[in-house]
DNA sequence: TTTACTGTTAGGAC
DNA sequence: TGTCCTAACAGTAA
């Protein structure tokens, strides 16, 4: 369930796995629509070895000291293993990147939403996506002219990667539950309090995610992941969750205390 | 068998 | 020109 926690969580596995072992061999799964390196691309990355990761929002990169990058996206449903000599092969891998003692580092995506491309330069991919500032990085300030100024809905202004980089279907949700925010309010009829309230929320959640490496079974029982469903009591009012869809994405959210204004 | 889905983006509407 | 919205992508799992 890829967003920013997950991207990190998964980058941290790269970096804590596999950095400064020498690349021997790939090894390619069921591929058929799926975007990897080309085979001279591979061909290139075999022998050298990893040193550095990196992450911006959703997207990961894992490069050389001098080379080009490794860049991977987790699209809808994307994950990143490690395994040791000897492991299985985890299901969905579809490219698994063979180290120096038999340790692999595997890219999963059932979905085929997700890609592994070769990118030359982390900052320029950054700025040819248009992509906005990290959302666990982000100042008030820019957050507020970032998602503030916006005529649509809070919520698809959250999830505008060109705004923000990060947040995604889920934790939209969370943070505008804890706040007490619509989904479906217009941004720009958002008081600057309401707007720094959100900024916060947005940074405390992501921040969380990440310390639990994005296992959700170890979040607090009273936040909305775990009470996603429609009719089930809302753990901060005596209202109910409800479902509705905002800017195309299934929304769950408490009408009785996330309100307008 | 039917339905919904965590992300991204092209294309059309305004 | 810019901003916003919808549909589509491919496959899985409930």
């Amino acid at each position: 369930m890829p967003e920013l926690p997950e991207a990190e969580a998964a980058r941290r596995r790269i970096a804590d796995g596999v950095l400064n072992r020498t690349i021997q061999s790939f090894a390619l799964g069921e591929i058929s629509h799926v975007e990897l390196p080309s085979e001279a691309e591979r061909a290139g990355l075999t022998g050298t070895q990893f040193t550095r990761t990196h992450r911006h929002g959703k997207y990961i990169f894992v490069g050389s000291a001098d080379g080009p990058w490794l860049h991977i996206h987790l699209g809808m449903a994307g994950s990143i293993r490690v395994t040791q000599a000897g492991e299985d092969t985890p299901k969905y891998a579809r490219l698994s990147v063979v180290f120096d003692g038999g340790t692999r580092l595997h890219f999963r995506d059932p979905r085929k939403f997700g890609y592994v491309r070769m990118v030359p330069d982390v900052d320029a991919f950054i700025a040819d996506k248009g992509l906005g500032p990290d959302a666990l990085g982000i100042g008030g300030n820019a957050f507020a002219q970032a998602v503030g100024g916006t005529r649509g809905a809070v919520k698809s202004a959250l999830l505008s990667q060109k705004k923000l980089a990060g947040v995604g279907n889920l934790w939209a949700d969370e943070a505008l539950y804890r706040v007490g925010i619509d989904p479906a309010v217009r941004a720009c009829d958002l008081d600057a309090v309401r707007i720094g309230g959100l900024h916060s929320a947005v940074r405390e959640i992501l921040q969380t995610v990440v310390e639990t490496g994005a296992v959700y079974a170890k979040l607090p029982r009273d936040w909305l992941i775990h009470n996603r469903e429609a009719g089930v009591p809302c753990t901060r009012c005596a209202g109910e969750i409800t479902k509705k869809t905002v800017g195309g994405r299934t929304s769950y959210y408490c009408p009785a205390h996330q309100v307008a204004a």
